[in-house]
DNA sequence: CGCGACGTTGATTTGCCTCAACGATTGTGG
DNA sequence: CCACAATCGTTGAGGCAAATCAACGTCGCG
């Protein structure tokens, strides 16, 4: 695990590729952030419970995701360093929430509660900037998400996420890929030992 | 066709749903919005062209969708009174757009070229504000339906689509409907069927 | 070492797609 | 005002991609 002072570098760092900070403005959001270890299979947030915390992800790598009444999960959202991640309906509305947010890898992470973002956003208005353009470019890429799903074939999600994301399919286990794309680790063995025989041939 | 005032009139109303708004802050947005009708099927936004403007919708519906190789169609969002609509990726770029936007109804709306959006959200920081909590609300819908599509049958979504957005279920046809869900007509058809059967019994 | 989790492979089932035909509705030109 | 074409929703038959169920080898870990 990496040391605080790097954690809040990260952050700086992150949020100066969108908006440029003086060191009095970052520290205004210093002092609102908890740093948290989180070990491998910790939750940040669990569905039912309130969810007050956003989290900026400095290290490891985090997964949102949702239980159907069969009891499966579906991860809705991957989140590695430089990353933010929350159950953002309990996150706004401080009402019970809706998924699980939990560590595949031993991780390190930036809490900020709900008022204190508020304030921080009132306050210091390049981060209500920042938020503003971060929550801009996550939409850009949650509607192409949207489109894959309802346009593509399950092979064809998979080869765009290898291209999209090739650190997460790297480092996250198959089955939580395939979780992530709708299909079972079945079908998606089975697509990946499609794609080898036809790259070798 | 609504008087042009009205239109600003229901901008204004949504708007200060979020962000209370003075006489003088309203104004500044005003200046830079052009008002326009949209004819049923007139498009304000084609693939490969670049997408210059975010529309607000004053009256009618819209979609935006996008068209596979197999030269289907799918759509990414409706958009009824009260709603903003985009290519997104095009707007914040410049780049060519992603999908096509028209009308579905004879429409109304505002329209904000990124220029202007720019210099208005850095000008009214309450305009900065109002555009971060849509983008917030935003980001739990289609995260929702992210997990809707990644986890429920084609019933389950229909079902939930219907709770949600019962207006664009009565008002949209029902081709569209099955693009929205990414589902076939025929597939929604025999849905609907079986759900009106048991409904009776 | 032995247990449990993971990825793979095979056999079978199924939900939805594809293709095709049909009636109902809409709108268009003569 | 009516014939006509076009579009839409429905229904049926057959096919396919992915789910399900089951068995097996491998690996990491207690």
């Amino acid at each position: 695990m990496q040391d605080v002072r790097l954690m809040f570098d990260a952050l700086r760092e992150h949020v100066s590729r969108l908006v440029p900070l003086t060191d009095d403005e970052f520290l205004a959001c210093t002092s609102l952030m908890i740093p948290k270890r989180v070990r491998k299979g910790a939750y940040i947030a669990q569905e039912g419970e309130a969810s007050k915390y956003l989290a900026f992800v400095t290290s490891g790598c985090l997964r949102a995701y949702g239980i159907d009444k069969k009891g499966d999960e579906h991860i809705v959202q991957f989140a590695l360093e430089g990353w933010w991640i929350t159950d953002m309906y309990s996150f706004l509305t401080g009402k019970p929430g809706e998924c699980f947010i939990d560590a595949l890898e031993d991780s390190g992470v930036l809490l900020i509660d709900s008022g204190s973002f508020e304030k921080l956003c009132a306050t210091v208005s390049k981060f209500e900037r920042y938020f503003r353009i971060l929550l801009q470019n996550n939409y850009v890429a949650t509607h192409r998400r949207v489109l894959a799903s309802i346009s593509l074939s399950a092979e064809e999600r998979y080869l765009q996420m290898l291209d999209i994301y090739p650190t997460i399919v790297q480092r996250v286990a198959q089955r939580h890929i395939a979780s992530y794309l709708g299909i079972t680790p079945e079908a998606l063995s089975r697509i990946r030992q499609r794609i080898m025989k036809i790259s070798k041939s």
